[in-house]
RNA sequence: GUGGCUGUAGCUCAGUUGGUUAGAGCACUAGAUUGUGGAUCUAGGGGUCGAGGGUUCAAAUCCCUUCAGCCACCCCA
């Protein structure tokens, strides 16, 4: 038993979980789409350096939580842990510096090395958008804005706020990072075991620490927006006045943070507190540096990513499948009229449900499980008037209706 | 990697201080109804009680180990 269950972390979507991931899926395209994002397709696993190089040396995601492996040929591979610089990779691959701006929508699995726990595996989904050679805040705007449509689409935007933060320009960014490690270290003492260790890996991310001692400290500690330079400021002010233009409502939060660190500039996280521990289902931000660090020319970018898994539990329950047409003989002789008929509705567009043996009530029965729509009885009375009897399986009405009409009177059922 | 909780039928769960062949509801199959579904009734199938070891005359129940799931920390979508 234990051996065939799948691997930790991995989950079997069965139909009606598959449907809810779709919806997600379907409603993040379409919305994608109205804003021009084209979906491309990379794939789910790259040499390692593409991750290890652009998230960071520091980064949990490349220290402990990537699927490394060498393959037949002794490369170095890794399953993407997320698709950013697997978009990037692609850009640069495909010498596509000159078709600037471009905007992708991806839909696909992301493997990350962790311990499951709700709204967390080892392989999730996720959708996502990137915009890429557009440096002004309105490329920010729109793609912030793409993600609060498909929110709202999905119909749970009332349960989500946009958290905005500003991470500086290079210069603004090593500017804080600075005065931050300097107030950190004068009470060191009162840091926490974790946070000490931050201090030299990564000081920002002390602003999210969970620990009561550290959230006293963070809660004096200098703030990044006031380390902005004035170019920064003026670039995230036009941001969240694109916002406001646009209709997305948010939250500033000064001490949001971003665990990779190719991110410059805007940092937003789409959050809630239905989720129990995880909070983000959509998280994003601009990160004008990463191109280049990949051996491009530079080349901005912004872009956000969106748990699918984290979205479907939030989401209402999908559109149902269109109903079936049951077709059901009645009789040995009935069967092979029975079987063209079926396939004669399917070339016209129905879905036509035959079940494979049973009498007519056992038949019945299925067409009933299966929530038919209507049922198309053939038997061998009707065959030689040649005829169907057609049942509306909700009223219980039933007519006999020339084979040739049976189209149309299907049609008219909705 | 660390911690807490939980493992009994496909699902949700009972199982009394250890005591014969481990139960219920739902679901499934068949019949009542051999050309008519949903409801009802009847019957049936389905369990190495997560696994391994130990204690005991006797273990689903007590002890140890292990595995898995869930939740939380770290980190993140």
């Amino acid at each position: 038993m234990a051996s065939l269950n799948p691997v930790r972390g991995t989950h079997d979507l069965l139909p009606e979980a598959r449907r809810r991931h779709r919806h997600v899926e379907d409603t993040a395209r379409a919305v994608a789409a109205r804003y021009g994002f084209a979906e491309i397709a990379t794939p789910i696993f790259e040499f390692t350096e593409v991750f290890a190089r652009t998230l960071g040396d520091t980064s949990d995601v490349v220290t402990k939580e990537m699927y490394t492996f060498e393959d037949k040929g002794g490369e170095r591979i890794t399953l993407r842990p997320e698709n950013t610089a697997s978009v990037v990779r692609a850009f640069l691959s495909n010498g596509l510096q000159q078709q600037l701006p471009l905007k992708y929508f991806y839909n696909g699995p992301m493997f990350r090395y962790e311990r499951p726990q709700k709204g967390r595996q080892r392989q999730f989904h996720q959708v996502g958008v990137e915009l890429l050679g557009v440096a002004q805040p309105q490329g920010d705007v729109e793609v912030i804005a793409t993600g609060a449509q498909i929110l709202d689409q999905l119909g749970i935007a009332g349960d989500v706020e946009l958290e905005i933060n500003s991470l500086g320009d290079t210069a603004s960014r090593d500017a804080y990072r600075e005065k931050l490690v300097a107030y950190f270290e004068g009470h060191l003492s009162a840091l926490s075991e974790e946070s000490r260790e931050r201090l030299t890996r990564n000081p920002l991310r002390i602003l999210d620490s969970k620990d009561e001692g550290d959230r006293a400290l963070v809660a004096e500690a200098p703030l990044m927006t006031d380390s902005l330079n004035a170019d920064s400021r003026v670039f995230f002010d036009t941001v969240l006045e694109g916002l406001e233009t646009a209709g997305v409502p948010y939250r500033l939060n000064p001490r949001l943070v971003r665990g990779l660190d190719y991110y410059c500039h805007t940092a937003f996280e789409f959050t809630t507190t239905t989720l129990g521990a995880q909070g983000a289902v959509i998280a994003g931000g601009r990160y004008d540096g990463l191109v280049q660090q990949m051996g491009g020319p530079p080349t901005p970018g912004v872009g956000w990513a969106a748990g699918i898994e984290r979205l479907a539990m939030m989401a209402g329950d999908p559109p149902p499948p269109p109903r079936p047409i049951a077709v059901i003989p009645v009789g040995a002789e009935a069967q092979t009229a029975a079987l063209g008929l079926a396939q004669r509705l399917r070339r016209a567009g129905f879905a036509v449900d035959m079940a494979y043996s049973g009498n007519m009530g056992k038949r019945m029965k299925r067409a009933n499980r299966i929530e038919a729509r209507a049922a198309v009885i053939l038997g061998t009375d009707e065959l030689a008037r040649s005829a169907a009897t057609l049942r509306d399986m909700d009223t219980g009405e039933q007519s006999e209706v020339p084979l040739t009409a049976i189209e149309d009177r299907l049609a008219s059922f909705t």
